[in-house]
RNA sequence: CGGGGCAUAGCGCAGUCUGGUAGCGCGUCUGGUUUGGGACCAGAAGGUCGCAGGUUCGAAUCCUGCUGCCCCGACCA
């Protein structure tokens, strides 16, 4: 893409309202705009990087098994009715009446509508075990929505919700996802960890948090440091290995780790004093099993082997996406602006012509711009007629991994300069060798 | 929902106390000189001062009501 023709209204200052690090960078960098108090409009550069994260929890959804669907955003007042949802979840529900005068509502989860669609078709445990997920966006008319995308009320969620004939079925559909989400979140390049969770208005009584440390967490945790060097399971863990699985939970559950509203002082006592991380923590994940909590009241039962209809146990499964956005840029940011990991970045390489209308720069970037895309890397160009120092202070704000700077100086040399934005290393090279670094 | 604060050009702000018809920086546009870490000169455009009433000869400024947004707390992916 070259930047003269694209849509990226970056901010030097970044407006009053904005006040943690994640959303004053989105702002600045032309990734986000605020329309109403906690609901934002995602601008193209906000787009791709909320793209790749949502291909990243995708591709590990697919892996453990989930199937994806999609769901729609309002839905009927009767389906929460019947759950008995509709009065006790509050005013949080933003309900709204079709033109006949019927309640409907914005749907801030998707429980009873999926225990809905699994009932009309699935009626015998030999279709089990079933896990279906959607990305949707949900509304949550939170009383204070705060942070940019961190809690807005409108949001993008990867919600799963798995079927198991029975509660040992149901732990092991609770693993994998638990499995996925240590893969989904170190592929974002975050460092996770799975904390004994309250269950909250989603019920149930087996829950972890993940958790990623950043400093401007919005909550304050406790863990173990062994946790920060845990393996986390390869692309070829078995799923439909349940003492394996089983195991690798139990690894990852095996130390302690807690948010404060969950925090044992006692137990806490028990981790030896260099081992303490106490930290600030971001919730990213949130998993839950919660039995027959909702196949009870709405009938989403099955035939067993004996003939007989039992209800259905059920787990939810939750990512918020858009969250993941700010919660990556808190994590990994600097004074000068984002840093993406690779996997996520918008762009791999921006490519800065420092002296657009010199011809040898503007043939020598004509040329790697071309070339890299034909290897298919994604190559953001900076062919504004701009001072250099102007398109540095664009590219490390939007922080792009790679820097090609191409100018007279280099050129006279036939070297063009890479720079890494993660460490700020620099190294000199021909435009041959930058194209076989970058193409790698 | 309790407490606090803010609303003036795309963004950041001054002007409000003490009423006289709106200004600065950045950005934008034109021309020129520039070009390896947010250039310089000259010129220009851009604002129903959040909205509605009121007081006054006159309101960004004083009064009343409303709306929007932000922060702290309680609640939450």
């Amino acid at each position: 893409m070259r930047l003269s023709r694209y849509f990226l209204p970056i901010l030097r200052e970044a407006p009053r309202e904005a006040e943690i690090v994640s959303h004053r960078l989105m702002l600045r960098a032309g990734m986000l705009r605020q329309e109403a108090a906690g609901i934002y409009a995602f601008l193209p550069l906000g787009l791709r990087v909320l793209r790749k994260i949502e291909t990243i929890v995708r591709e590990e959804q697919g892996r453990s098994g989930a199937i994806e669907l999609l769901m729609p955003t309002i839905q009927s007042a009767d389906l929460w009715r019947e759950s008995g949802r509709y009065d006790a979840y509050g005013k949080e529900m933003l309900r709204i009446k079709d033109r006949h005068e019927r309640d409907m509502l914005y749907g801030p989860t998707n429980e009873e509508m999926i225990t809905e669609i699994f009932r009309a078709y699935v009626r015998s445990y030999k279709d089990l075990p079933l896990n279906l997920y959607h990305i949707q966006w949900k509304f949550r008319d939170e009383v204070r929505p705060r942070f940019g995308v961190m809690r807005g009320r409108e949001f993008l969620m990867k919600d799963a919700y798995s079927f198991d004939l029975d509660e040992a079925g149901a732990r092991h559909s609770y693993n994998k996802m638990f499995v996925a989400y240590l893969r989904t979140f170190a592929r974002l390049g975050l460092k996770s960890i799975p904390m004994r969770a309250e269950t909250g208005p989603i019920g149930g009584n087996l829950s972890h948090e993940f958790i990623i440390l950043a400093s401007t967490g919005e909550s304050e945790v406790f863990c173990h440091k062994d946790y920060l060097d845990m393996a986390v399971p390869g692309a070829d863990v078995n799923f439909d290995d349940v003492a394996g699985l089983q195991g690798i939970v139990d690894q990852w559950t095996s130390q302690y780790a807690a948010t404060s509203d969950m925090h044992d002082p006692a137990a806490w006592e028990l981790v030896p004093a260099d081992k303490r991380v106490s930290a600030r923590g971001i919730e990213v994940g949130h998993i839950f099993y919660f039995g027959t909590k909702y196949s009870a009241p709405m009938k989403a039962v099955v035939a067993g082997p004996d003939g007989k209809e039992v209800p259905i146990h059920g787990g939810s499964y939750g990512i918020g996406p858009t969250r993941l956005v700010a919660a990556i840029i808190e994590a990994s940011h600097d004074d000068a602006g984002i840093v993406w990991p690779q996997q996520v970045a918008p762009y791999k390489v921006a490519l800065l012509n420092l002296k657009q209308g010199d011809s040898a720069c503007d043939a020598a970037c004509g040329e790697l711009y071309r070339d890299l895309g034909a290897k298919g890397v994604e190559v953001l160009y900076d062919d504004r007629d701009d001072r250099p120092g102007a398109k540095f202070a664009t590219a490390d704000l939007i922080g792009i991994p790679y820097q090609v700077m191409v100018g007279p100086r280099g050129l006279a040399e036939g070297k063009v300069e890479v720079k890494k934005r993660a460490d700020g290393s620099k190294e000199l090279m021909s435009p041959a060798a930058a194209l076989d670094l970058l193409s790698k």
